[in-house]
DNA sequence: ACTGTAACGGAGGCAACCCTCCGCTTCAAC
DNA sequence: GTTGAAGCGGAGGGTTGCCTCCGTTACAGT
């Protein structure tokens, strides 16, 4: 067994079926859970996920027995390559780096609508989340820091935060939500006064 | 019938019944609304909102015949409500009135969770509230443009936006809401290099 | 190929919610 | 005080979603 170098990713591989109909299954499920919880929130209707991946609702059930399964698998899942692009971004110039993350962030989560509720819950997954979150993230924004690029007078958590709340807003389309994007990540900056 | 400076304020008043019953009737509904929809969105529960206003199923579907006709009220009113607060702040200097008019949006906003899908709504009350916010905080705006205080390329619709993501985000307590909001506000302010 | 077991699917019971309908109540105009 | 109309409440039928349970199916080890 290597050595995973995030908490969630050890949770994201141990939930896989090994018998091969089931492993298909539980790939199908976690896609179309994907879908369903970027178009309707955490509340889209189990029954549809199922039917999107083709599958019955007890095969749903078997494989998450509550619908908090079922998102925290999906939303490790996302983490998880969250976490991913850190390391690819790492070798750039510091703000380069943070805020190259932090765009990824925002463009990649599917799971818009339902990332701000999943900020408060405290349950042991996303409590790994967020520290894998912090692992892979928090030295971007400490670097940038450093440099005397961004504001000290704020934390990783607040930065996320402000990032999340940007991601799960509806904008008229990306290049709004771009701009919008720049504009708080300037406020992050440090003024060159 | 005196003149109404914003849209919005002819839609909240032309609703209220003038039967004594009616009208209390009416009040409680808007406000078992709006403390419905701050807890749980947009899809609270109408027979909740009814219980919580001590009145019965069908005076709810009477006063509000959809969902949206009592979203809709809720929403308006806290608009005009915004619209007011404009006039007060417009004599300060122009930076101040403008975040301290968007400090009061975040704060007093307690559809805070709805608000976010009725950004995207194209009914005519919804365009009259809308057109209502930029009556009345758009001149703040374009006063700080012009007095060189807050960034030129981006527009009062990208600025309510932002904010508005904000609003709908939740945070550990207030102060790391306002902590957010004022960093984001930062990148709004023109650099004074 | 055989076979035990793990996995499958969906019918069905339950709960929540939506909205209509109508007999009863309350207001206010005279 | 009378009275007609406006307003009231909640029972009830329909829909949707949740979750369990169990007869059937498909895999994998021998």
């Amino acid at each position: 067994m290597t050595a995973q170098p995030f908490p969630v990713s050890e949770i994201v591989a141990a939930q896989r079926p090994h018998r091969k109909d089931a492993a298909r299954n539980y790939d199908a499920l976690i896609a179309a859970a994907r879908e369903a919880f970027a178009e309707n929130g955490a509340e889209a209707s189990l029954e549809d996920i199922a039917r999107r991946a083709g599958v019955g609702i007890g095969t749903l059930y078997r494989n998450f027995p509550t619908r908090r399964h079922l998102f925290e698998s999906v939303y490790a899942g996302e983490v998880n390559d969250l976490c991913r692009v850190a390391e690819e971004v790492a070798d750039r110039e510091p703000w380069e780096a943070l805020t190259s993350w932090l765009r990824r962030f925002v463009d990649y989560t599917v799971t818009k609508r339902a990332i701000r509720e999943a900020m408060d819950d405290e349950s042991d997954i996303f409590l790994a989340c967020r520290e894998s979150m912090y692992q892979a993230g928090g030295p971007l924004f400490e670097r940038a820091q450093k440099a005397g690029e961004a504001r000290t007078d704020m934390g990783f958590d607040d930065l996320v935060r402000m990032v999340a709340g940007i991601t799960a807003t509806n904008f008229l389309d990306d290049a709004q939500r771009d701009l919008v994007l720049t504009v708080a990540l300037d406020g992050v900056r440090t003024r060159t006064v």
